[in-house]
DNA sequence: CCAAGTGTTTGATCGAGATCAAGGCGGCCT
DNA sequence: AGGCCGCCTTGATCTCGATCAAACACTTGG
């Protein structure tokens, strides 16, 4: 759904919204690593997008040529097998940075989650700036590592956690993934649907909901919504994780 | 096992090996991108060390002193759970970069799975050498992206792969993965146990096999021994990894 | 030559999570 | 207000791959 819902292209969407030094995403994202006068030379390279939900940043398969940065909002990137099944990659927040792994073409897909908005970059010039940024080159490259090791933990969920090790495991690390956006303190905000979070760790909706609803039975969480939650045994919940019960 | 044959530290080890100039790995791995100058310099840095099969290359919440570049033999790299369930997030073959995806501390462990050899640098030297070589860190951030991108096709495996897609998926990308150890053109050489095949598609030893016996029956690939192996039919192969049968 | 050890294959059974199937709960549109 | 639609929860059943259990194939060493 939403297939053609594409993104306007060109200087139309420039200064749509904030520029980058008043950016509440900045302190968040690669672009903390420059000064001002690099600052002021991605801005004028900066193409801003708002993002409702299910816009398409980008597809997989499709001639890679754009970087972005996300500045507010949630998105899923994914990967799809020819008969529909979906591997979530991962889940951007404000500050992540998009785009770095790809060759010619884009490798997976990217969706807004909610409204939001994004930065996006053309390649070239992006590559330039770098070439002349060694800050943002090795911030790059820092965050690339954080990535690796990022997949690496999901590996081992997704060939070794069984499904209640796999949830513990999500929802303990999303506290710290949405950066800037704690709406309130203590509780824990699933921009997600129970379908994305399935196809993030492996599972199917119901198993996800089956899990969840033990969670809560158990008062290691509290479902204030289907939306929002509070942890209430921490310590709890990242034994379980790990798999230390 | 072998926990404590740990490797020989300082000069010792320097020379053991042939230097940076005659490296068989050299056109393979990140020193390809360096000039004569710079690779004098790496050849100082670099202590060498001969790799025997279970060898421990950097062990999981060790202190990353060093990154590592395997130059010949095989590596896996692996994490591990509490109680010893092991996910095998990748192999390493000759020309393979080894320690970008760390922080402070390691945070996943590798180890030779045959005879072989590799390039230890301490990290402190390894960055500076960077920090003066803007190739080396355009080409160790281009390999992170690919490690990245072939991640995020791992994470799909073993998320949503059957077990006949996930070894298919396998031998499939074996084919590219060995460079410069065809042994014979054609045969397809597995230097790792089928403990370990399964360990990296998040299986069992015993589905491994079965799967393997039942692509043997289907003469989509021959059994030259458990180690060794021809591909009969790949466009078959290649359908079944990718779910398209 | 046999014994012991390591790794692989094959067979029988089991179980965690998938699939199939209803309901329940909002939110949104007319 | 009412009705539809998307999402979530819960229950019943099924299945793929795990587990349990042997036997087999090599290699190494006495």
């Amino acid at each position: 759904m939403l297939e053609l819902k594409s993104l306007p292209d060109g200087c139309a969407a420039r200064r749509r919204t904030e520029a980058c030094d008043r950016c509440g995403a900045r302190a968040y994202s690669v672009c903390a690593s420059l000064d001002e006068r690099e600052l002021a030379r991605l801005d004028a390279l900066a193409e801003r997008l708002p993002l409702s939900s299910g816009d398409v940043l980008l597809r997989e398969g499709d001639l890679a040529r754009h970087v972005f940065n996300v500045t507010s909002g949630s998105v899923r990137v994914y990967k799809l097998l020819p008969d529909g099944r979906r591997q979530i990659t991962g889940f951007l927040y404000a500050g992540d940075f998009l785009g770095l792994a790809t060759g010619e073409r884009y490798a997976f897909s990217a969706e807004a989650m909610e409204p939001g908005s994004a930065c996006r970059f053309r390649k070239s010039e992006y590559r330039a700036l770098i070439q002349d940024t060694p800050a943002l080159e090795a911030m790059l490259l820092e965050r690339a590592n954080h990535e690796l090791a990022a997949a690496q933990a999901q590996m081992l969920l997704l060939g070794r956690k069984t499904a209640l090790e796999r949830v513990a495991s999500f929802l303990r690390d999303l506290t710290t993934a949405d950066r800037m956006r704690p709406s309130q303190e203590g509780i824990v905000r699933l921009p997600m649907t129970r379908g994305e979070i399935a196809d993030y760790l492996g599972l199917t909706i119901e198993t996800v909901s089956r899990v969840m609803t033990r969670l809560k039975t158990e008062n290691i969480i509290r479902l204030l919504s289907p939306n929002e939650l509070t942890i209430e045994r921490p310590g709890r919940l990242s034994a379980l994780a790990d798999g230390e019960a």
